[in-house]
DNA sequence: CTAAATACCTGATGGC
DNA sequence: TGCCATCAGGTATTTA
């Protein structure tokens, strides 16, 4: 579930599980890797800690104990879920990190987080300094929901790039958070189409996409995200964004603004869907 | 063949 | 032209 709204969801979901039972008892990896290898040594140093809280910076999630802590992508397929108890016959084929959490940092009946993630697209790290820091030297752009991110902002970068809007607004470089599908639900909340040039956006049109980024998100996160596939919260409870697009998944279908059918093509290797009569 | 993400490779482009 | 840097698009990663 991986774009800014549902890993906000899971965020709130930990954060949640977390506060009654903060104190990191142990890790339990069933793989050494994921995308990346796990350092498995230098994160067992924190057992025993109490984990302060929980953060999200862009698509990852940031779990702080004092200075250090440790990291999570959920990539494609990711998933953290919370166990009462270590039982064995809950414990799937996928499931490749177990975390033991306790009310003490001594606990004999520590409640478990599960991370699950089929795929292992996913990345799990550790972490240490500011939020900034984080691994692999990613230069992360601002977020979405912050004043950081505005018209100008939005204007002055889409000027220094020709390549089609909704690659551009994809991109970690540029802007946080968006992925496929809110890429394309915002071009069509903004009346824009996913194939336009940055640099042909006016400064109004900037204007109008920047508001449509931050309220789709913000919407989306009221709603749970969005449950492609097979995605549940952090609750085993599926998000219900979905039943609110206008265009992603929707090929073939009616456009609910003017009946237009909606269309679908790939662009830059992903699914692209958009109305070709409210989108100009 | 498709899928919520991104790291890497390569060919294109541009500046000096 | 050439050399180097940057950009953008395609592909690989993996399982269901």
């Amino acid at each position: 579930m991986p774009e800014l709204p549902e890993v906000e969801v899971v965020r709130r979901g930990l954060e949640k599980e977390i506060k009654a039972t903060p104190f990191l008892l142990k890790f339990e990896f069933r793989r050494k890797d994921l995308r990346h290898p796990i350092p498995q040594e230098k994160l067992n140093q924190l057992h025993g800690q109490k984990i302060i809280s929980v953060e999200r910076r862009a698509k990852f999630l940031l779990f702080r104990l004092g200075s250090a802590g440790f990291i999570s992508h959920l990539g494609m397929t990711g998933t953290w879920r919370v166990l009462e108890n270590a039982d064995e016959a809950q414990i799937g084929k996928h499931d490749h990190i177990l975390i033991y959490l306790g009310k003490q940092s001594q606990d004999l009946e520590p409640k478990v987080l599960v991370y699950r993630d089929p795929r292992r697209f996913g990345i799990f790290d550790f972490w240490e300094g500011n939020v900034k820091n984080l691994p692999w030297g990613v230069d992360l752009a601002p977020e979405p929901l912050t004043d950081e991110f505005n018209e100008e902002y939005l204007f002055k970068q889409t000027r220094k790039s020709s390549r089609p809007i909704k690659s551009f607004i994809m991109d970690q470089a540029f802007v946080v958070g968006v992925g496929n599908i809110y890429a394309s639900e915002s071009l069509f909340l903004a009346g824009i189409r996913p194939t336009r040039r940055t640099r042909s956006l006016s400064q109004a049109e900037c204007k109008m996409l920047t508001r449509k980024i931050k309220s789709v998100l913000e919407k989306a996160i009221a709603a749970g995200g969005s449950s492609i596939s097979d995605f549940k919260t952090f609750y085993g409870t599926p998000g219900e964004f979905h039943l609110q697009h206008f265009v992603y998944g929707r090929e073939g279908q009616a456009c609910r603004k003017c009946n237009t059918v909606i269309k679908v093509k790939s662009l830059a290797g992903r699914s692209t869907f958009w109305c070709s009569r409210c989108q100009n």
